[in-house]
RNA sequence: GCGCUGGUAGCUCAGUUGGAUAGAGUAUCUGGCUACGAACCAGAGGGUCGGGGGUUCGAAUCCUCCCCAGCGCGCCA
C-alpha cells in the first residue's frame, strides 16, 4: 500500500493487479486481497512443511551470517567502581551482553567495551579515606569488604570533617601526576572493587571478563594529547581558564551555546575527554565500523557532543556509525530515579539473592523428588532468568518502576515460561524412546501451521535486534513462540499419537521448538535447562 | 526558556517502515489435571491509545498546538 501511494493508485486495484502477475503455486494455497488492499498469501502446509525440514537440518536454524560483516565495538556495563553495583547498572549490562551475544551469532567480530569509572574526583575522597585506615590493615580490610558502607564513610568525613575535602582533591592530583603511593592505594581498592563486578558479572552470566575491561584510567595519557590536537584544529575556546568546546548544534539555557568542557580551570581532564579519546581509539586502534553505547539516557546531550566533537575534529571519519542506545532510568516506587547518595537504591546482589531463594522454594514445591543439589541449580537459572528477561523484556528506550514481584515474577510473559516450553520438549524426548531425526514434517493442523510460521521468523526477528539494539523484540518473539507451542501440545497429541509418520512428524516439530527457543534464549544470555 | 524521553485495559507493558475488529501478561470470573510436565491450556469481561486541530482512502503511529510526568542544559561521572 506504501507502493500504491507512491504511485498515486487506489490500492486495491494495484493488489488486483499484483495478484495477476504472481505465480505462487507452489507456495499458496490462496491469495486473496483483503480490506483496504492487503493481499493475504495463505501459505501452503507442504511448503511449510519443506521450509521447517531445511531450517531443522541447517546449521544454525536457518540463520546466515549477515554481509558484510562488521567490527562492532560495544560498550556496556560500565559501573563506577567507587560503589557496588545496584540494580541501575543491570540494564547496560545485560542489554549490552544480548547484543554482543546476537552481533557474533549473526557473524559480527564484537569488542566489547567496559569502560568502568575508575577515576575521576571521587576517588581522592576514598583514597584519602583509606590512607587514613592504613595503618590498622584488619579494619581497613574488613571496611573494603562492604564498599557501599566505605563509599558513605569516606562521603561523610568529606562533607564534613574539616580539612577532609583538601585532603581528598589533593589525593587526585597525586593519583593524576602518577604519584606511587597513591596508585598503589588507588589499585588496591580497584582490585577490590573489580573482583566484586566479576562475581556479579558470574552470577549473571554474562560474558565480561578483566580481558574487556578498558577502563576511564586507560585513557589518561591521552587526556592532554586529545585537548593539544582540539587546539590545533582551532575548535578550542578558553572561558574562564576553562577549556571548551562550543559548537552551534548544542545550546544551553538562554540560547547560549552549551559547552563541552575538555579541561577544567585547574587543569584537570573530563569524562567528556576520556569519551573523546575512547572514541578515537575504537576507530584508530580497534578499527570499528560501528560503535553502539548502551548507556543511560540521561547521557544522551554528552555523548551527542562527543561524537559531534570527535567527527568535525576529524579523529574519526564522518560517516563512521556512533549510536547512543540510550535506555530508560530505573525509578524507585515513588516513581524518581533511585538516589543512590541516599542509599535508596538495591544492590543487585540481594536482587539476585531474593530471586533464586523464590525460584528455590518454587522448584522444591514442584519436583519435591529432586535432590537439593539439582534444586538449587536449577533455581539459579531460572530465578536469574526471571530477573534478565524481567528487564530485556521491556522496551529498552522508557523509564520503568522496580517492582521485586514483576521482577521477580515466573508465570505469564516471564523467561520460567520460555524454559518451561523448552522442559516440556526435552521430556517429550526424554520419553519417546528412539526418533527418527530424518523424518519428514507434514503439517495439516492449524496449530501446526502456525507454530512453524512462527519458527520461520526467527531470523528477521534476528535482524530487527542487529539493526535497533532491541532484545525486548526477541523476548516477544520467544513469547509467541512458545505460546504456540502450548497451544500446539494441547491440541495435538504427540506420543500418544498412533499414526507414526505424524508422531515424527510432531516430534521434528518440538525439535524445532526447543532449538530455537534455546538459541533465543541463551542470546539473552538465559539458560534453557532440560529438567525445571 | 531550550532540548530529550514518555503518557495505550484496574496494574505492568507490547504495538517493526501509517493499515484490517488496538494486543499480551497480571488481577477478576468460567471451564480443564487417574499429566505426552497445570510454572500450563481454552474462554469471558475490561480501551474517548493524555487533549484539541491537521495531512491521508486510512493515524496509537506523521505534522502542529496545549496538558502532565521524568531527565538534561559550564568546569561530578
Amino acid at each position: 500500500m506504501g507502493a500504491a501511494k507512491k504511485l498515486k493508485m487506489n490500492p486495491r486495484e494495484l493488489a488486483t493487479r499484483v495478484v495477476e502477475h504472481l505465480d505462487l503455486e507452489s507456495i499458496a494455497d490462496n491469495i486473496e486481497i483483503a480490506g483496504p488492499g492487503f493481499i493475504n498469501i495463505h501459505l501452503n502446509d507442504s511448503w511449510l512443511s519443506l521450509q521447517a525440514e531445511s531450517t531443522l537440518n541447517h546449521a544454525s536454524l536457518g540463520i546466515n551470517p549477515t554481509k558484510p560483516s562488521q567490527t562492532v565495538v560495544i560498550d556496556y556495563s560500565a559501573p563506577n567502581l567507587a560503589k557496588e553495583m545496584h540494580v541501575g547498572h543491570l540494564r547496560s549490562t545485560i542489554i549490552g551482553d544480548t547484543m554482543a551475544r546476537t552481533l557474533r551469532y549473526l557473524g559480527h567480530t564484537v569488542i566489547a567495551q567496559n569502560h568502568v569509572g575508575d577515576w575521576g574526583t571521587q576517588f581522592g575522597m576514598l583514597l584519602a579515606h583509606m590512607k587514613s585506615l592504613q595503618s590498622d590493615s584488619e579494619a581497613l580490610s574488613m571496611q573494603l569488604g562492604d564498599l557501599e558502607t566505605f563509599y558513605r564513610a569516606a562521603k561523610t568525613r568529606f562533607d564534613k570533617e574539616e580539612g577532609f575535602a583538601d585532603v581528598a582533591r589533593d589525593y587526585v592530583v597525586r593519583l593524576q601526576s602518577g604519584d606511587q603511593e597513591c596508585y598503589d592505594l588507588w589499585q588496591q581498592f580497584v582490585e577490590v572493587s573489580l573482583s566484586h563486578c566479576d562475581a556479579v558479572y558470574e552470577r549473571l552470566g554474562v560474558l565480561l571478563t578483566r580481558d574487556d575491561l578498558m577502563p576511564e584510567s586507560a585513557y589518561n595519557d591521552d587526556l592532554a594529547n586529545v585537548v593539544a590536537d582540539l587546539d590545533a584544529a582551532g575548535m578550542i575556546t578558553e572561558n574562564d581558564g576553562a577549556k571548551c568546546v562550543f559548537m552551534e548544534e548544542f545550546k544551553g539555557r538562554d540560547d547560549t551555546l552549551l559547552p563541552a568542557i575538555v579541561q577544567k580551570s585547574d587543569g584537570g581532564f573530563l569524562y567528556a575527554t576520556s569519551d573523546i579519546a575512547a572514541a578515537r581509539y575504537r576507530h584508530s586502534q580497534l578499527k570499528a565500523d560501528r560503535v553502539l553505547y548502551f548507556v543511560d539516557a540521561r547521557q544522551g546531550t554528552h555523548l551527542a557532543q562527543v561524537f559531534a566533537i570527535a567527527k568535525k575534529a576529524g579523529f574519526v571519519p564522518e560517516t563512521m556509525s556512533f549510536e547512543h542506545m540510550a535506555f530508560g532510568t530505573m525509578m524507585g516506587k515513588d516513581g524518581k530515579p533511585f538516589a543512590t547518595r541516599t542509599g535508596g537504591t538495591v544492590k543487585l546482589t540481594d536482587l539476585l539473592d531474593e530471586a533464586e531463594q523464590r525460584a528455590f522454594n518454587l522448584v522444591s514445591e514442584k519436583n519435591p523428588d529432586l535432590d537439593e543439589a539439582s534444586r538449587r541449580k536449577i533455581s539459579g537459572l531460572v530465578g536469574i532468568g526471571a530477573v534478565k528477561y524481567a528487564d530485556l523484556s521491556k522496551s529498552r528506550t522508557s523509564d520503568y518502576i522496580f517492582n521485586w514481584d514483576t521482577m521477580l515474577s515466573f508465570e505469564g510473559n516471564t523467561s520460567p515460561y520460555l524454559q518451561y516450553a523448552h522442559a516440556r520438549v526435552r521430556s517429550l524426548f526424554a520419553k519417546a524412546g528412539e526418533v527418527d531425526t530424518s523424518a519428514k514434517i507434514s503439517i495439516a493442523e492449524p496449530a501446526e501451521h502456525q507454530l512453524a510460521l512462527t519458527i520461520l521468523r526467527f531470523s528477521e526477528v534476528l535482524e530487527l535486534v542487529e539493526k535497533d539494539g532491541t532484545p525486548n523484540s526477541l523476548c516477544n518473539y520467544l513469547f509467541e513462540l512458545a505460546g504456540n507451542f502450548m497451544t500446539f501440545y494441547e491440541a495435538c497429541p504427540i506420543l500418544k499419537t498412533e499414526d507414526k509418520a505424524i508422531r515424527s512428524s510432531r516430534l521434528q516439530l518440538s525439535q524445532l521448538t526447543a532449538d530455537t527457543l534455546k538459541t533465543g534464549l541463551g542470546l539473552l544470555g538465559i539458560a534453557a535447562p532440560d529438567r525445571m
